[in-house]
DNA sequence: TACCAGGGTTGAA
DNA sequence: TTCAACCATGGT
């Protein structure tokens, strides 16, 4: 059962989204510049999910959603402003159910139904992100649609530096996911919990992911293959508090991760990291401090940011990351 | 070589 | 309820 919220959002993509058989447009809500999209998602050369071309102007993945996989390159659409996808296997030509599964993946991935004036509305008056909003014209918050991604991705980067997240994550992806050759490139799916939930502390510690982290793989990952996780289960719960309590319940998931997650896979506009130190440093950076802003100043900055709280993270993560 | 990194759990006070 | 100790390892 779909609420309310999500009745729109599914409305708004049907809206945007225009099938054309081997290729495809997405038009998004508000403003959109696609290539700062594909800054951000270029600044790891290490990602091992999707490829970012070398003149940065498309970005191609082998996406899994609905229970179909589909070769899909991503570029830009007329003027920057939307987002053009072109089928790179002959099969999706003649399945629309692909399409619109691959489709619906890239809207939520790129968040193109969220109207960003609302969030410049806000900035405006805000001395932190007013500029933020004006460099960053346009930037959506890049997200991870898939839940157990999503969890992963925030676990196994708890408490290290970015680079080796994506050590790890690569490390992760290439032992327990799917593969796909194709133009002399490989193409990887994200591992399934199913095949997680399988192992043990001893296969995961090979890829130099701590004991802890590696419990909290496999906890997270048993939790979804028996289906007492879901990320729409998440979707349907009152409100964020419910959300962050049901997370946090996990072991491995404090309020960090938690956060994270609420704010790159369910796209709850009100869940803050507070005490990332990601965002302590972007905050001390912006200001000119002399030491990282206390979690407890922190919110009290994000006070003004109400309803926003997400996409100020993000686009004050852009200034580092 | 220290110190830090897009934290979390545990157990004592 | 709060807080320090501990976890462990690559990057700089």
């Amino acid at each position: 059962m779909m609420n309310e919220a999500q009745l729109a959002a599914e409305l708004a993509f049907q809206e945007g989204w225009k099938d054309g058989g081997h290729e495809g447009e997405l038009v998004p809500r508000g403003p959109f510049r696609f290539s700062a999209a594909l800054a951000y998602m270029g600044r790891s050369e290490n990602e091992c999910l999707f490829y970012v071309d070398q003149d940065q102007d498309r970005v191609c993945k082998w996406i899994e959603a609905g229970g179909e996989r589909v070769l899909v390159e991503i570029f830009g659409g007329p003027e920057d402003r939307t987002v053009r996808l072109r089928f790179l296997d002959e099969a999706a030509h003649g399945n629309p159910q692909a399409r619109l599964a691959a489709a619906r993946y890239v809207w939520e991935w790129f968040d193109l139904g969220t109207d960003l004036d609302a969030f410049y509305r806000l900035a405006e008056s805000d001395l932190l992100l007013g500029p933020l909003t004006q460099r960053f014209y346009g930037l959506r918050c890049i997200g991870i649609p898939d839940l157990f991604e999503a969890l992963c991705w925030a676990i196994l980067g708890q408490q290290i530096n970015l680079a080796f997240a994506y050590t790890l994550k690569r490390r992760f992806v290439e032992s327990y996911g799917a593969s796909m050759a194709r133009d002399g490139r490989t193409y990887w799916t994200f591992p399934t919990p199913e095949t997680i939930a399988g192992l043990s502390v001893a296969d995961l510690t090979p890829l130099q992911l701590t004991s802890k982290k590696a419990e909290y793989v496999l906890e997270t990952a048993a939790r979804m293959a028996d289906g007492r996780l879901t990320k729409e289960h998440l979707l349907s719960l009152a409100n964020a508090q419910a959300v962050e309590r049901e997370l946090t319940a996990i072991r491995g998931i404090g309020p960090w991760t938690a956060h994270y997650v609420m704010m790159r896979c369910l796209r709850l506009p009100s869940a803050f990291p507070a005490g990332d130190v990601g965002l302590q440093n972007a905050v001390k950076h912006l200001f000119g401090m002399d030491s990282k802003p206390t979690p407890v100043e922190l919110q009290r900055l994000a006070a003004g940011w109400s309803g926003f709280e997400a996409y100020a993270t993000f686009y004050l993560w852009r200034v580092l990351y």
